[in-house]
DNA sequence: GCATAAGGTGTTATAATATAACAATAATTG
DNA sequence: CAATTATTGTTATATTATAACACCTTATGC
């Protein structure tokens, strides 16, 4: 199982994060013969800010503030078309947001665990997963061609919260 | 596993099937002490003229042209909110779209196949795939409480269709 | 039965998310 | 360096969803 979640989950360096998504986005752009410009790059440095996913408009925000003049949804939406197209970062559709893959050119699942408190969300590549699945379209004789898997729940840290013994 | 794929991918007596959908429903506003009134009936019944999801707009119309008079979106929102809410429908996140739930009350794994091509979708309950799921969240002390699973593809008359030899 | 409360609907306005279309600019190629 | 291609800017608008408040209908207690 690949899964970024303890990274996630736990306090850790989160410049190694930025700086390996970034590396990542630079040879993949070279390898595919496609530019990084500095829009889709300041898009991709923002989605990996934190490990929880933004909207298209939080990112609007954001840019605009970050090269100091306003920015147009369109200017966002092209962005984020090409990280996507790049396999670069995912859209959860649940949330109507977006964020950074971990691991982009592996096999993936799709598939993310989404804390309803804090609003991480980690993702999890798994082939037993992917295997059962492919398995349960087999058998209606669906051809499967690419999915879309959210869990809602809560992340450790905030279980841990949650489930602590109260004052009253 | 529990699933409507079958049906949805095959001619059927569908008649049934939204005979079915009405009788459970009533039984479960019944049971629930809560009121299936004229809109949200027809809500339910809109959804359940096709194995396709219906966006709110979609409904919206329909509604319209069914009842003569117009409709606003609220209506329709809080048609669905309801339905929603006692698990005789599910929204499709990723097409922003709802659809109606074929066994209401059964445990559930919100796993959709849709077709890419013809818009249909089944859905399919299994225990193997929640099992699974719940175990990749303990593996991670993720805490799990929902999820929305959906698979993308072909349905089996879709594939046949595409896969079939051309005449070029 | 009737007053009251709770639940449901109508209506208007608006928020949030996403895309279309076309002009202008920058980068690449021959 | 002209021509082509890729990218960005800009304006407008489509699509999906919700907030707020007035009004009406149904259930409930007396």
């Amino acid at each position: 199982m690949l899964t970024n979640a303890k990274l996630v989950h736990q306090p850790h360096d989160h410049e190694r994060c930025i700086s390996a998504a970034l590396s990542r986005a630079k040879a993949l752009c070279a390898e595919q013969n496609v530019r990084l410009t500095t829009t889709r790059e300041l898009v991709l440095r923002l989605l990996w800010q934190s490990h929880q996913p933004l909207g298209a408009y939080q990112l609007q925000d954001q840019l605009a503030e970050h090269i100091n003049k306003p920015v147009a949804p369109p200017t966002v939406y092209r962005a984020l078309e090409f990280l996507l197209r790049l396999g670069l970062i995912h859209r959860i559709p649940s949330l109507n947001a977006y964020i950074g893959c971990p691991f982009p050119n592996n096999e993936h699942s799709n598939l993310f665990m989404i804390c309803n408190q804090c609003g991480t969300a980690a993702e999890v590549a798994d082939k037993a997963v992917n295997k059962l699945l492919q398995c349960v379209s087999d058998r209606s004789h669906f051809t499967l061609q690419s999915q879309s898997l959210e869990l809602f729940g809560l992340c450790p840290q905030c279980s841990n919260i949650t489930e602590a013994p109260g004052y009253d």
